[in-house]
RNA sequence: GCUGAGGUAGCCUAGCCCGGCAAGGCGCCAGUCUUGAAAACUGGUGGGGUUUCCCCACGGGAGUUCGAAUCUCCCCCUCAGCGCCA
């Protein structure tokens, strides 16, 4: 939410950073929030010259109680404002309700250095790394590689829960978990304290820290309860302080979320047909930062090279882009995404996306800075990056390290985290296929000591 | 799920039964004093508004009343015990 003193303080400065975000439903919000608040204002002076004048009237008959009671002309007057109040306050409410709804609907300002552009076409390229694999006749999609390694399961899935799921098995459950576990090994050694969130928020911390439009396209809700599915873990990490004072000697607080991540996909590209570029859940690794706002551009430079840093070591060439005004989320005031190199499409595409949310979320989930006893007016800034999306991330893999056998080298930085293996490798060709696995007849366990 | 106890300002607490300007302590800020600090003392320390003043704020909402932290009803959350449970 932006801070409703700046909009009333310098409305010609927000209006034309508006702007550049290249959608005039902004400026109409900004332009009606504005009246609605100047409405509110002209309500809430008459309410509370009513309220003055009930206050004055009951103190008035607090105080004859004693002396044979009030007069009948004071009961009278005071006997009639509270129906006067209740229409006013009624109204003044109303108009408060609406200006709020309008503000929350506002996104965030726009840092200057983002780029003016219409959408991704006008993303900046600010970095690149590595050389970027030819394509070749024989490259697999990720998804075809996968079930021809017997490591992916898409149709079952899709019988058992829908398009968008799949079920992965062998020995690429455990590249998931090594390449989730090298992400957090990386960002605790830079500082970062590793979180376990809850997988469920309540739509209140829910409104803080995501826009409307979320709920309808993105979330899952649980039926019969007010909980969400998380759609990353950056939504309970910003949740955790919420309605706290931070002393500001303990910023910046640098977490590491883990978890699993629930997404509708609806509008947008949907789910691919096969694979797990894009899915309903996926495994992440993520960066999320509280700081004071003069900290908060230096961290956003800190986040995007840890993410970077990622698929540097996983020797996966990227580009990163600094993404334009009219692409930018609504809640982020600067973003960068980070694009690995996918060989078989010969394309870019994101994996990383690393945002700096300034004062929105914070202010939204009423957050504020203070020291020890002294809360102030301020509030903190947040941040977020992916560290690594293990979907994504396995997608590229698979793509890039594919040899021509149908096999898979394993990175490098990987294989410590699973006992030095080195590749996946498909079911073997020579050997008998073993069939479904037999049932086999176990004794039942003695039970002893019972 | 059941039962009970709670939710008051940055924190802790009183007020609630029995309606009449939200009291006190801690912390914090400022001032006096001091070489400096501490202590002591004095004042201040939630949000809003058209700011010498006024309004609002006691988990949220509705109701009763001239007047509600206080009475009534509904809801939310936290804690404890019990139940269920990987």
């Amino acid at each position: 939410m932006i801070d409703l003193e700046l909009i009333r303080r310098e409305p010609e400065k927000v209006e034309a950073n508006l702007a550049r975000r290249r959608n005039p439903d902004y400026l109409r919000l900004l332009t009606e929030a504005r009246a609605a608040d100047a409405q509110w204002r002209s309500a809430l002076r008459v309410a509370d010259n009513l309220r003055r004048r009930r206050n004055e009237l009951s103190h008035r008959m607090a105080e004859a109680r004693g002396q044979g009671g009030p007069s009948p002309e004071l009961t009278a007057e005071a006997k009639s404002i509270p129906d006067q109040l209740k229409t006013t306050e009624a109204g003044e409410r109303e108009l408060r309700k609406t200006r709020d709804a309008l503000l929350r609907r506002l996104p965030n300002l726009l840092d200057d250095s983002v780029p003016y552009g219409k959408d991704d076409s006008e993303n900046v390229v600010v970095a690149t790394w590595g050389t970027p694999r030819p394509g070749g006749v024989g490259l697999r999609s990720h998804g075809e590689l996968l079930e021809a390694l017997g490591m992916g399961e898409f149709e079952r899935a899709h019988r058992a829960s829908g398009s968008g799921f799949y079920y992965l098995s062998g020995p690429f459950v455990l590249l998931d978990l090594a390449l989730q576990r090298f992400a957090l090994d990386l960002l605790v050694s830079r500082g970062f304290t590793p979180v376990a969130p809850p997988y469920m928020l309540r739509r209140e911390p829910y409104e803080g820290v995501t826009d409307l439009a979320d709920f309808e396209n993105v979330m899952y809700k649980v039926e019969g309860e007010d909980l969400y599915l998380i759609a990353t873990s950056e939504h309970p990490l910003a949740a955790l302080h919420m309605g706290e004072i931070l002393d500001e000697d303990t910023l910046p607080i640098r977490l590491a979320g883990v978890s699993m991540n629930f997404r509708k996909e609806i509008g947008g590209h949907g789910v691919d047909q096969k694979g797990i570029f894009r899915t309903h859940q996926f495994s992440k690794v993520e960066q999320f930062v509280f700081c004071r706002p003069e900290q908060s551009p230096e961290i956003l430079e800190e986040l995007r090279t840890n993410a970077e840093e990622v698929f540097r070591r996983v020797e996966v060439p990227y580009r990163v882009v600094n993404v334009c005004t009219g692409d930018v989320g609504t809640v982020a005031a600067k973003k960068y995404d980070v694009e690995a190199w996918f060989p078989r499409q010969q394309a870019y595409r994101e994996v990383v996306s690393c945002s700096n949310c300034t004062d929105y979320q914070a202010r939204r989930l009423g957050i504020r800075l203070g020291k020890a006893g002294r809360p102030e007016k301020s509030v903190p800034h947040t941040l977020n990056s992916t560290a690594v999306a293990t979907s994504r991330a396995l997608a590229v893999i698979l793509e890039q390290y594919q040899r021509p056998d149908g096999s898979v080298t394993i990175p490098e930085v990987l294989r410590p985290y699973l006992g030095g293996m080195a590749a996946l490798n498909p079911p073997s060709q020579g050997a008998p296929d073993p069939g479904p696995a037999r049932t086999r007849r176990r004794p039942a366990p003695s039970r002893q000591g019972k």
